[in-house]
DNA sequence: AGGTTTGATTATTTCGAAAATCCGCAGTAA
DNA sequence: TTACTGCGGATTTTCGAAATAATCAAACCT
């Protein structure tokens, strides 16, 4: 489940916010769940007002639906949402990099080496399952997070991050069926390389292709647990590829 | 069929969310202003916990922000701000573009068509001061809407409503000081035409220059009731213009 | 006087009960 | 059988009071 810190100055709504999020994206929530008030108001420890308020905000971020008077559920997975969700991270992330290249520092480049070894450091004292860490996850998120700290547009990284959330639980659902996922450190390394080098169209390619290719090894392992209705799952844009 | 199966079952929460999100865009909350639950409360007619989930909801839409355990601000406009905001929609709105004429059928041809011409009547019907009235700008987005409904991807078509919605609040401060607008119902014409002829380049182009003189326009005439603090009014990115 | 603590006041946040709404099911009629 | 209607229980939504936190100013110490 998910830790109970009460830092001081953190309101108890956001603090349910935090923990639901986290709940949601870990699949410890599973996707499609009606999510009933008495079973939450138990499980978090707090009252019907502020459940609510916590899961209007996860409306906005797209991880829960609301079903007009009917309340709330816990926002679905599909194949259809999923390749969808992939080009618009495309088409941000490509942009996020280049602008972060054009107005990156010196204490930028040096904040990505720094998260990349936090990472690479974990990864090593985990063994072959890091992927299965939470931990491991949130530095996996902080150095892709400092590859375009610097783009210099809040509204592009806020944007970016709600994404990147919501990929992520795809990611988590498949990565309990599949032991030994393929060598993303390397990848890691080449992106950072390419990107402190200020080799833009090789850096936005090379993440451009880390996504997708992280997509279809979820479609690969994770699909069969997806929802079948809604608009087909064999639904497929005819040029998904950002424009450029 | 498919049209709107949402009769009568409207939550309080959902209304009072509509009516503050509409006088925050019309700026009859001004921006900065502080959201005191007394005033709301007698404003909207509605307990602490439905306005509570109203601005939590607002907050995540970028209308609202919350600050600690000491309430709710309307969100404040500044030049930084709006110069973002303008080169992200650049951004969705070529991508949105693009994929709208790849996938486009004919319905959504005369979707296009049929919404031009209920802005275009209600803007001869109004004469000089239309974009004075809310209706016109209701139907404005309709048609702006429509040229790219068909682009098949949900997760791009909510991004860009939230940011359309966000512009509107900054195009609406400048039209009560200017009088007579320039004409941009020649140019929502031309884009129309460049769309349904499937003119991609052009079709990007224009939409483009359309979202950037607004700004220059808003700019010019509405710049001296931004917010002075935070990041610079007069940084500006290098190369604002989307990659491609 | 300058700066800090204390205490009264105001505003926000949380709570749980009360009202409104939905869902399933039985009963009735066509 | 099928469609419609009305009840009973379960669930959600709303409310306003109570708890909590922030604000401001007067009193206090140095």
């Amino acid at each position: 489940m998910s830790t109970t810190l009460k830092p001081a100055g953190e309101t108890r709504a956001g603090d349910v916010l935090a923990r639901m999020r986290s709940d949601i994206i870990s699949c410890a929530l599973k996707p499609g769940t009606k999510l009933r008030f008495e079973t939450l108001k138990e499980l978090y420890e707090v009252s019907f007002s502020t459940l609510r308020e916590a899961l209007s905000r996860l409306v906005a971020e797209g991880l829960v639906v609301a079903e007009g008077q009917r309340g709330f559920l816990v926002a679905p997975v599909s194949l259809f949402d999923l390749n969808d969700l992939t080009d618009v991270r495309v088409l941000i992330e490509r942009q996020c990099i280049k602008l972060a290249i054009d107005c990156g520092d010196d204490r930028w480049e040096a904040d990505i080496m720094a998260n990349f070894h936090r990472m690479d450091r974990l990864q090593s004292r985990l063994g072959a399952s890091y992927y299965l860490s939470d931990e491991w996850a949130s530095l996996h998120g902080a150095f892709h997070l400092s590859l375009v700290a610097a783009c210099g547009s809040p509204n592009l990284l806020e944007i970016r991050q709600k994404l990147f959330e919501r990929a992520h639980r795809y990611r988590r659902m498949s990565s309990q069926f599949r032991p030994q996922w393929r060598a993303k450190d390397v990848e890691h390394k080449m992106i950072m390389d390419r990107v402190i080098a200020r080799d833009t169209a090789t850096a936005q390619d090379l993440v451009d292709r880390h996504i997708r290719e992280t997509t279809e090894n979820v479609i690969a392992h994770a699909s069969h647990l997806f929802a079948q209705g809604g608009m087909g799952d064999s639904f497929r844009r005819k040029d998904p590829v950002a424009a450029e």
